[in-house]
DNA sequence: ACTAACTCGTACGTTCATGTACGAGCTTTT
DNA sequence: AAAAGCTCGTACATGAACGTACGAGTTAGT
Protein backbone atom coordinates (compact mmCIF):
# COMPACT_ATOMS: atom_id res chain seq x y z
CA UNK A 1 0.00 0.00 0.00
CA UNK A 2 2.60 2.48 0.92
CA UNK A 3 5.23 1.50 -1.35
CA UNK A 4 7.41 4.20 -1.70
CA UNK A 5 8.65 4.16 -5.11
CA UNK A 6 5.56 2.68 -6.81
CA UNK A 7 3.33 5.81 -6.84
CA UNK A 8 7.00 8.54 -6.32
CA UNK A 9 4.64 11.01 -8.46
CA UNK A 10 3.54 12.24 -5.48
CA UNK A 11 5.13 15.25 -4.22
CA UNK A 12 7.60 15.40 -0.92
CA UNK A 13 4.75 17.62 0.61
CA UNK A 14 2.04 15.79 -0.05
CA UNK A 15 4.23 12.76 1.01
CA UNK A 16 4.49 14.35 4.54
CA UNK A 17 0.69 15.17 4.83
CA UNK A 18 -0.40 11.15 4.60
CA UNK A 19 2.20 10.42 6.75
CA UNK A 20 0.76 13.08 9.45
CA UNK A 21 -2.57 12.12 8.25
CA UNK A 22 -1.93 8.63 9.20
CA UNK A 23 -0.09 9.03 12.42
CA UNK A 24 -2.72 11.20 13.75
CA UNK A 25 -5.36 8.84 12.63
CA UNK A 26 -3.37 6.06 14.59
CA UNK A 27 -3.31 7.96 17.87
CA UNK A 28 -6.78 9.25 17.67
CA UNK A 29 -8.54 6.20 16.50
CA UNK A 30 -6.69 3.92 19.55
CA UNK A 31 -8.30 6.29 22.00
CA UNK A 32 -12.10 6.93 20.44
CA UNK A 33 -13.15 4.46 17.36
CA UNK A 34 -15.55 7.04 16.64
CA UNK A 35 -12.94 10.10 16.13
CA UNK A 36 -14.30 11.79 12.89
CA UNK A 37 -12.29 12.77 9.87
CA UNK A 38 -12.73 16.44 10.96
CA UNK A 39 -11.09 15.35 14.32
CA UNK A 40 -8.37 13.37 12.05
CA UNK A 41 -7.58 16.00 10.18
CA UNK A 42 -7.61 19.14 13.10
CA UNK A 43 -5.22 16.83 15.20
CA UNK A 44 -2.78 15.82 11.97
CA UNK A 45 -2.65 19.90 11.84
CA UNK A 46 -4.20 19.65 8.11
CA UNK A 47 -7.39 20.79 6.32
CA UNK A 48 -10.47 18.53 6.02
CA UNK A 49 -10.42 18.82 2.05
CA UNK A 50 -6.37 17.71 2.40
CA UNK A 51 -7.55 14.74 4.09
CA UNK A 52 -10.11 13.64 1.73
CA UNK A 53 -7.30 14.61 -0.95
CA UNK A 54 -5.92 11.64 -0.24
CA UNK A 55 -8.42 8.72 1.39
CA UNK A 56 -11.44 9.15 -0.87
CA UNK A 57 -13.54 7.84 2.17
CA UNK A 58 -13.36 7.42 5.94
CA UNK A 59 -13.34 3.72 5.42
CA UNK A 60 -9.76 3.59 3.29
CA UNK A 61 -8.64 5.99 6.23
CA UNK A 62 -9.05 3.85 9.02
CA UNK A 63 -7.48 0.89 6.75
CA UNK A 64 -4.09 2.83 6.16
CA UNK A 65 -4.33 3.84 9.91
CA UNK A 66 -4.36 -0.07 10.57
CA UNK A 67 -2.10 -1.04 8.17
CA UNK A 68 0.70 1.10 9.44
CA UNK A 69 -0.53 -0.53 13.07
CA UNK A 70 -0.08 -3.87 11.62
CA UNK A 71 3.29 -3.43 9.84
CA UNK A 72 4.86 -1.26 12.65
CA UNK A 73 3.82 -4.40 14.99
CA UNK A 74 4.99 -6.76 12.51
CA UNK A 75 8.68 -5.26 12.98
CA UNK A 76 8.45 -6.35 16.25
CA UNK A 77 6.94 -9.41 16.25
CA UNK A 78 9.02 -10.97 13.43
CA UNK A 79 12.35 -10.26 15.75
CA UNK A 80 11.36 -12.50 18.44
CA UNK A 81 13.36 -15.47 18.94
CA UNK A 82 10.35 -18.56 18.95
CA UNK A 83 13.16 -21.36 18.87
CA UNK A 84 13.35 -23.35 21.71
CA UNK A 85 11.04 -24.49 24.11
CA UNK A 86 7.84 -23.68 23.01
CA UNK A 87 6.62 -22.48 26.72
CA UNK A 88 9.09 -20.22 26.78
CA UNK A 89 8.52 -18.84 22.69
CA UNK A 90 5.22 -18.25 23.80
CA UNK A 91 5.99 -16.12 26.56
CA UNK A 92 8.14 -13.95 24.65
CA UNK A 93 5.68 -13.40 21.84
CA UNK A 94 2.46 -13.06 24.74
CA UNK A 95 4.84 -10.15 25.82
CA UNK A 96 4.89 -8.24 22.85
CA UNK A 97 1.92 -8.92 21.57
CA UNK A 98 0.52 -7.97 24.63
CA UNK A 99 1.98 -4.37 24.33
CA UNK A 100 0.41 -3.98 20.68
CA UNK A 101 -3.15 -5.32 21.10
CA UNK A 102 -3.43 -2.83 24.42
CA UNK A 103 -2.52 0.29 22.27
CA UNK A 104 -4.18 -0.69 19.46
CA UNK A 105 -7.60 -1.95 20.50
CA UNK A 106 -9.76 0.93 19.88
CA UNK A 107 -8.54 0.80 16.23
CA UNK A 108 -9.37 -2.76 15.90
CA UNK A 109 -12.54 -1.99 16.71
CA UNK A 110 -13.20 1.52 14.52
CA UNK A 111 -11.83 -0.70 11.65
CA UNK A 112 -14.21 -3.93 12.88
CA UNK A 113 -17.03 -1.47 12.39
CA UNK A 114 -16.14 0.20 9.06
CA UNK A 115 -14.19 -2.30 6.73
CA UNK A 116 -15.97 -4.97 4.91
CA UNK A 117 -16.89 -8.14 7.02
CA UNK A 118 -13.61 -10.57 7.54
CA UNK A 119 -11.36 -7.83 6.16
CA UNK A 120 -9.65 -6.84 9.88
CA UNK A 121 -8.87 -10.54 10.43
CA UNK A 122 -7.68 -11.02 6.42
CA UNK A 123 -5.49 -8.40 7.36
CA UNK A 124 -4.00 -10.44 10.62
CA UNK A 125 -3.19 -13.14 8.61
CA UNK A 126 0.67 -12.81 9.27
CA UNK A 127 0.77 -12.54 13.16
CA UNK A 128 -1.82 -15.18 13.31
CA UNK A 129 -0.12 -17.59 10.89
CA UNK A 130 2.93 -16.79 13.33
CA UNK A 131 0.93 -18.03 16.63
CA UNK A 132 -0.47 -20.88 14.98
CA UNK A 133 2.83 -22.43 13.90
CA UNK A 134 4.07 -21.36 17.28
CA UNK A 135 1.30 -23.14 18.50
CA UNK A 136 1.97 -26.35 16.31
CA UNK A 137 5.42 -26.62 17.72
CA UNK A 138 4.55 -26.81 20.89
CA UNK A 139 1.82 -29.43 20.33
CA UNK A 140 4.64 -31.65 18.59
CA UNK A 141 6.64 -31.40 21.27
CA UNK A 142 4.26 -32.24 23.80
CA UNK A 143 4.02 -29.26 25.68
CA UNK A 144 0.64 -28.19 24.47
CA UNK A 145 -2.85 -29.65 24.32
CA UNK A 146 -4.27 -31.46 21.05
CA UNK A 147 -7.40 -31.90 22.76
CA UNK A 148 -8.87 -28.76 20.88
CA UNK A 149 -8.83 -27.50 17.31
CA UNK A 150 -5.81 -24.96 16.38
CA UNK A 151 -7.83 -23.25 15.19
CA UNK A 152 -9.53 -22.42 18.43
CA UNK A 153 -6.82 -22.22 20.34
CA UNK A 154 -5.33 -19.27 18.03
CA UNK A 155 -8.16 -17.57 18.28
CA UNK A 156 -8.98 -18.22 22.29
CA UNK A 157 -5.42 -16.38 22.60
CA UNK A 158 -6.46 -13.69 20.86
CA UNK A 159 -9.86 -13.12 22.96
CA UNK A 160 -7.82 -13.59 25.96
CA UNK A 161 -5.59 -10.59 24.56
CA UNK A 162 -8.54 -8.43 23.99
CA UNK A 163 -10.08 -9.36 27.01
CA UNK A 164 -7.38 -8.36 29.17
CA UNK A 165 -6.96 -4.98 27.33
CA UNK A 166 -11.10 -4.51 27.52
CA UNK A 167 -10.71 -5.06 31.50
CA UNK A 168 -7.45 -2.99 32.05
CA UNK A 169 -9.17 -0.21 30.23
CA UNK A 170 -12.53 -0.11 32.22
CA UNK A 171 -9.83 -0.18 35.78
CA UNK A 172 -10.32 -3.69 36.66
CA UNK A 173 -7.41 -4.88 36.15
CA UNK A 174 -4.08 -2.85 37.21
CA UNK A 175 -1.62 -2.34 33.57
CA UNK A 176 1.33 -4.05 35.55
CA UNK A 177 -0.35 -7.12 36.50
CA UNK A 178 -1.75 -7.40 33.11
CA UNK A 179 1.12 -8.83 31.30
CA UNK A 180 1.43 -11.27 33.88
CA UNK A 181 -2.26 -12.55 34.33
CA UNK A 182 -2.19 -12.91 30.22
CA UNK A 183 0.33 -15.03 30.20
CA UNK A 184 -0.53 -17.33 33.35
CA UNK A 185 -3.99 -17.52 31.71
CA UNK A 186 -2.86 -18.65 27.94
CA UNK A 187 -0.06 -20.75 29.15
CA UNK A 188 -2.88 -22.70 31.28
CA UNK A 189 -5.57 -22.83 28.70
CA UNK A 190 -2.55 -24.17 25.48
CA UNK A 191 -1.17 -26.63 28.15
CA UNK A 192 -5.06 -27.82 29.32
CA UNK B 1 -39.47 -2.94 35.39
CA UNK B 2 -42.54 -5.15 33.93
CA UNK B 3 -44.24 -5.11 37.79
CA UNK B 4 -47.90 -6.03 36.59
CA UNK B 5 -49.91 -4.49 39.01
CA UNK B 6 -47.60 -1.55 39.59
CA UNK B 7 -48.40 0.47 36.34
CA UNK B 8 -52.13 -1.30 35.78
CA UNK B 9 -53.39 1.65 34.49
CA UNK B 10 -52.59 0.33 31.14
CA UNK B 11 -54.94 -1.82 28.58
CA UNK B 12 -54.84 -5.10 28.02
CA UNK B 13 -54.37 -3.99 24.39
CA UNK B 14 -51.41 -2.24 25.16
CA UNK B 15 -49.56 -4.56 27.09
CA UNK B 16 -50.21 -6.77 23.98
CA UNK B 17 -48.53 -4.11 21.76
CA UNK B 18 -45.76 -3.70 24.58
CA UNK B 19 -44.84 -7.53 24.95
CA UNK B 20 -45.19 -8.26 20.84
CA UNK B 21 -42.69 -5.19 20.54
CA UNK B 22 -40.25 -6.75 23.07
CA UNK B 23 -40.45 -9.34 21.69
CA UNK B 24 -39.96 -8.82 18.10
CA UNK B 25 -36.88 -6.75 18.94
CA UNK B 26 -35.16 -9.47 20.74
CA UNK B 27 -35.34 -11.59 18.12
CA UNK B 28 -34.54 -9.05 15.60
CA UNK B 29 -32.01 -7.72 17.54
CA UNK B 30 -30.37 -10.99 18.22
CA UNK B 31 -29.40 -11.41 14.55
CA UNK B 32 -28.87 -8.00 13.06
CA UNK B 33 -27.57 -5.32 16.34
CA UNK B 34 -28.71 -2.27 14.32
CA UNK B 35 -32.20 -3.26 13.09
CA UNK B 36 -33.97 -0.08 12.92
CA UNK B 37 -37.25 0.97 14.93
CA UNK B 38 -38.61 0.44 11.87
CA UNK B 39 -37.93 -2.85 11.16
CA UNK B 40 -38.98 -3.62 14.86
CA UNK B 41 -42.34 -2.21 14.67
CA UNK B 42 -42.77 -4.34 10.99
CA UNK B 43 -41.99 -7.36 12.83
CA UNK B 44 -43.80 -6.73 15.62
CA UNK B 45 -46.84 -6.13 13.22
CA UNK B 46 -47.08 -2.92 14.97
CA UNK B 47 -46.98 0.85 13.47
CA UNK B 48 -43.87 2.68 14.44
CA UNK B 49 -45.79 5.43 15.96
CA UNK B 50 -47.38 2.75 18.32
CA UNK B 51 -43.57 1.98 19.26
CA UNK B 52 -42.86 5.60 20.12
CA UNK B 53 -46.37 5.35 22.25
CA UNK B 54 -44.71 2.99 24.40
CA UNK B 55 -40.62 3.50 24.14
CA UNK B 56 -39.74 6.96 23.92
CA UNK B 57 -36.04 6.37 22.64
CA UNK B 58 -34.57 3.40 20.53
CA UNK B 59 -32.45 3.00 24.03
CA UNK B 60 -35.31 2.61 25.81
CA UNK B 61 -36.55 -0.36 23.73
CA UNK B 62 -32.68 -2.08 23.18
CA UNK B 63 -32.81 -2.07 27.01
CA UNK B 64 -36.46 -3.78 27.41
CA UNK B 65 -35.64 -6.19 25.06
CA UNK B 66 -31.95 -6.84 26.73
CA UNK B 67 -33.56 -6.69 30.48
CA UNK B 68 -36.05 -9.51 28.70
CA UNK B 69 -33.83 -11.78 27.83
CA UNK B 70 -32.08 -11.47 31.28
CA UNK B 71 -35.28 -12.29 33.26
CA UNK B 72 -35.85 -15.27 30.92
CA UNK B 73 -32.24 -16.26 31.28
CA UNK B 74 -32.19 -16.03 35.42
CA UNK B 75 -35.32 -18.57 35.29
CA UNK B 76 -32.90 -21.29 33.51
CA UNK B 77 -29.28 -20.18 35.38
CA UNK B 78 -31.05 -19.35 38.92
CA UNK B 79 -32.53 -23.50 38.85
CA UNK B 80 -29.36 -24.95 38.17
CA UNK B 81 -27.67 -27.37 41.04
CA UNK B 82 -24.62 -25.65 41.58
CA UNK B 83 -23.82 -27.37 45.27
CA UNK B 84 -21.20 -30.62 45.15
CA UNK B 85 -17.97 -30.90 43.45
CA UNK B 86 -17.47 -27.23 41.64
CA UNK B 87 -16.03 -28.48 38.76
CA UNK B 88 -19.09 -29.93 37.69
CA UNK B 89 -21.07 -27.37 38.88
CA UNK B 90 -19.48 -25.25 36.49
CA UNK B 91 -19.60 -27.45 34.02
CA UNK B 92 -23.43 -27.60 34.36
CA UNK B 93 -23.97 -23.37 34.64
CA UNK B 94 -21.62 -23.33 31.24
CA UNK B 95 -23.96 -25.86 29.30
CA UNK B 96 -26.81 -23.56 30.15
CA UNK B 97 -25.12 -19.83 29.99
CA UNK B 98 -23.38 -21.19 27.02
CA UNK B 99 -26.95 -21.52 25.25
CA UNK B 100 -27.79 -18.23 26.35
CA UNK B 101 -24.86 -16.11 25.31
CA UNK B 102 -24.42 -18.09 22.29
CA UNK B 103 -28.31 -16.79 21.50
CA UNK B 104 -28.29 -13.20 22.57
CA UNK B 105 -24.57 -12.06 21.71
CA UNK B 106 -25.64 -9.89 19.14
CA UNK B 107 -28.66 -8.24 21.35
CA UNK B 108 -25.97 -7.88 23.37
CA UNK B 109 -23.66 -5.72 21.41
CA UNK B 110 -26.59 -3.59 20.40
CA UNK B 111 -26.71 -2.78 24.10
CA UNK B 112 -23.33 -2.08 24.57
CA UNK B 113 -23.57 0.16 21.85
CA UNK B 114 -26.46 2.41 23.12
CA UNK B 115 -26.41 1.82 26.81
CA UNK B 116 -24.52 4.26 28.94
CA UNK B 117 -20.76 3.43 29.22
CA UNK B 118 -21.61 0.22 31.88
CA UNK B 119 -25.14 -0.33 31.86
CA UNK B 120 -24.62 -3.71 30.26
CA UNK B 121 -22.09 -4.76 32.78
CA UNK B 122 -24.56 -3.65 35.57
CA UNK B 123 -27.17 -5.71 34.69
CA UNK B 124 -25.34 -8.05 34.55
CA UNK B 125 -24.54 -7.99 38.10
CA UNK B 126 -26.67 -11.39 39.20
CA UNK B 127 -25.60 -13.70 36.32
CA UNK B 128 -21.80 -12.46 37.68
CA UNK B 129 -22.54 -12.72 41.30
CA UNK B 130 -23.33 -16.48 40.58
CA UNK B 131 -20.38 -17.16 39.01
CA UNK B 132 -18.26 -15.44 40.76
CA UNK B 133 -19.84 -17.48 43.87
CA UNK B 134 -19.43 -20.75 42.82
CA UNK B 135 -15.44 -19.74 41.29
CA UNK B 136 -15.01 -18.65 44.80
CA UNK B 137 -16.42 -22.17 46.28
CA UNK B 138 -14.33 -23.77 44.30
CA UNK B 139 -11.29 -22.04 45.34
CA UNK B 140 -12.20 -22.88 48.64
CA UNK B 141 -12.27 -26.76 47.97
CA UNK B 142 -8.95 -26.38 46.25
CA UNK B 143 -10.42 -27.44 42.95
CA UNK B 144 -9.98 -23.81 41.09
CA UNK B 145 -6.67 -21.60 41.16
CA UNK B 146 -6.16 -18.85 43.56
CA UNK B 147 -2.76 -17.11 42.05
CA UNK B 148 -5.57 -14.78 39.04
CA UNK B 149 -7.91 -12.42 40.61
CA UNK B 150 -10.93 -13.77 40.72
CA UNK B 151 -12.69 -11.05 39.36
CA UNK B 152 -10.27 -11.73 36.14
CA UNK B 153 -11.56 -15.26 35.86
CA UNK B 154 -15.33 -14.26 36.03
CA UNK B 155 -14.68 -11.85 32.94
CA UNK B 156 -12.44 -14.61 31.21
CA UNK B 157 -15.39 -17.34 31.67
CA UNK B 158 -17.30 -14.30 30.03
CA UNK B 159 -14.69 -13.62 27.17
CA UNK B 160 -14.69 -17.24 26.51
CA UNK B 161 -17.92 -17.69 26.07
CA UNK B 162 -18.60 -14.70 23.86
CA UNK B 163 -15.29 -15.80 22.00
CA UNK B 164 -16.50 -18.98 21.23
CA UNK B 165 -20.38 -17.43 20.21
CA UNK B 166 -18.44 -15.63 17.77
CA UNK B 167 -16.45 -18.62 15.97
CA UNK B 168 -19.72 -20.14 15.30
CA UNK B 169 -21.16 -17.48 14.17
CA UNK B 170 -18.30 -16.98 11.77
CA UNK B 171 -18.05 -20.58 10.82
CA UNK B 172 -14.84 -21.31 12.64
CA UNK B 173 -16.25 -23.62 14.94
CA UNK B 174 -19.04 -25.88 14.28
CA UNK B 175 -21.71 -25.23 16.60
CA UNK B 176 -22.13 -28.97 18.05
CA UNK B 177 -18.09 -28.75 19.20
CA UNK B 178 -18.84 -25.17 20.81
CA UNK B 179 -20.47 -26.49 24.01
CA UNK B 180 -17.81 -28.83 24.49
CA UNK B 181 -15.17 -26.83 23.67
CA UNK B 182 -16.02 -24.07 25.95
CA UNK B 183 -16.41 -26.59 28.59
CA UNK B 184 -12.64 -27.88 28.27
CA UNK B 185 -10.76 -24.59 27.60
CA UNK B 186 -12.78 -22.92 30.87
CA UNK B 187 -11.55 -25.86 33.35
CA UNK B 188 -8.06 -25.19 32.08
CA UNK B 189 -8.24 -21.86 32.65
CA UNK B 190 -9.49 -22.24 35.70
CA UNK B 191 -7.77 -25.79 36.98
CA UNK B 192 -4.60 -23.62 36.11
C1' DA C 1 10.54 30.62 -13.76
C1' DC C 2 7.10 27.98 -15.06
C1' DT C 3 4.04 24.26 -14.48
C1' DA C 4 1.89 20.82 -12.10
C1' DA C 5 0.74 19.33 -7.76
C1' DC C 6 -0.91 20.28 -3.33
C1' DT C 7 -3.42 22.93 0.46
C1' DC C 8 -7.53 24.22 2.45
C1' DG C 9 -11.63 27.40 3.46
C1' DT C 10 -16.50 27.93 2.71
C1' DA C 11 -20.39 26.20 1.35
C1' DC C 12 -23.45 22.83 -0.22
C1' DG C 13 -25.72 18.40 -1.10
C1' DT C 14 -26.72 13.73 0.70
C1' DT C 15 -28.17 10.19 3.49
C1' DC C 16 -30.37 7.85 7.14
C1' DA C 17 -32.37 6.91 11.29
C1' DT C 18 -34.23 9.17 15.09
C1' DG C 19 -37.88 11.41 17.19
C1' DT C 20 -42.18 14.85 17.01
C1' DA C 21 -46.83 16.67 15.64
C1' DC C 22 -51.36 16.12 14.34
C1' DG C 23 -55.52 13.83 14.00
C1' DA C 24 -58.91 10.42 12.46
C1' DG C 25 -60.54 6.09 13.89
C1' DC C 26 -60.61 1.72 17.01
C1' DT C 27 -60.72 -0.84 21.49
C1' DT C 28 -61.25 -1.35 26.41
C1' DT C 29 -63.06 -0.30 30.51
C1' DT C 30 -66.57 0.98 33.70
C1' DA D 1 -72.64 4.13 25.66
C1' DA D 2 -69.42 7.45 26.96
C1' DA D 3 -64.78 8.47 28.20
C1' DA D 4 -60.39 7.38 28.30
C1' DG D 5 -56.77 5.00 26.26
C1' DC D 6 -54.58 3.00 22.04
C1' DT D 7 -53.41 2.52 17.18
C1' DC D 8 -51.11 4.17 13.38
C1' DG D 9 -50.60 6.84 8.79
C1' DT D 10 -48.58 10.95 6.81
C1' DA D 11 -45.75 14.40 7.16
C1' DC D 12 -42.09 16.96 9.07
C1' DA D 13 -38.13 18.41 11.95
C1' DT D 14 -33.55 17.20 13.56
C1' DG D 15 -28.84 15.99 13.68
C1' DA D 16 -24.62 14.16 12.52
C1' DA D 17 -21.20 12.69 9.41
C1' DC D 18 -19.92 11.98 5.15
C1' DG D 19 -18.50 13.41 0.83
C1' DT D 20 -18.43 16.99 -3.25
C1' DA D 21 -17.69 21.41 -5.70
C1' DC D 22 -15.35 25.46 -6.51
C1' DG D 23 -11.50 28.30 -6.47
C1' DA D 24 -7.81 31.19 -4.77
C1' DG D 25 -3.36 30.76 -2.90
C1' DT D 26 1.07 28.08 -1.90
C1' DT D 27 4.82 24.85 -2.61
C1' DA D 28 7.64 21.58 -4.97
C1' DG D 29 10.02 19.78 -9.13
C1' DT D 30 12.76 20.39 -13.44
Amino acid sequence: MAAPSARSRRRADAERSIARIVSAARTLLSSDPNATTDDIAQAAGVGRMTLYGHFRTRADLVGAALTDALRTGEETLSSIDLTGDAGDAMTRLLASSWALVAESAALLAAAEGVLPEGRVRDMHAEPARRMAELIRRGQEQGAFRTDLPTTWLVSLVQYILHGAAAEVRAGRLPSDEAAHVVTRSVQSVLTG
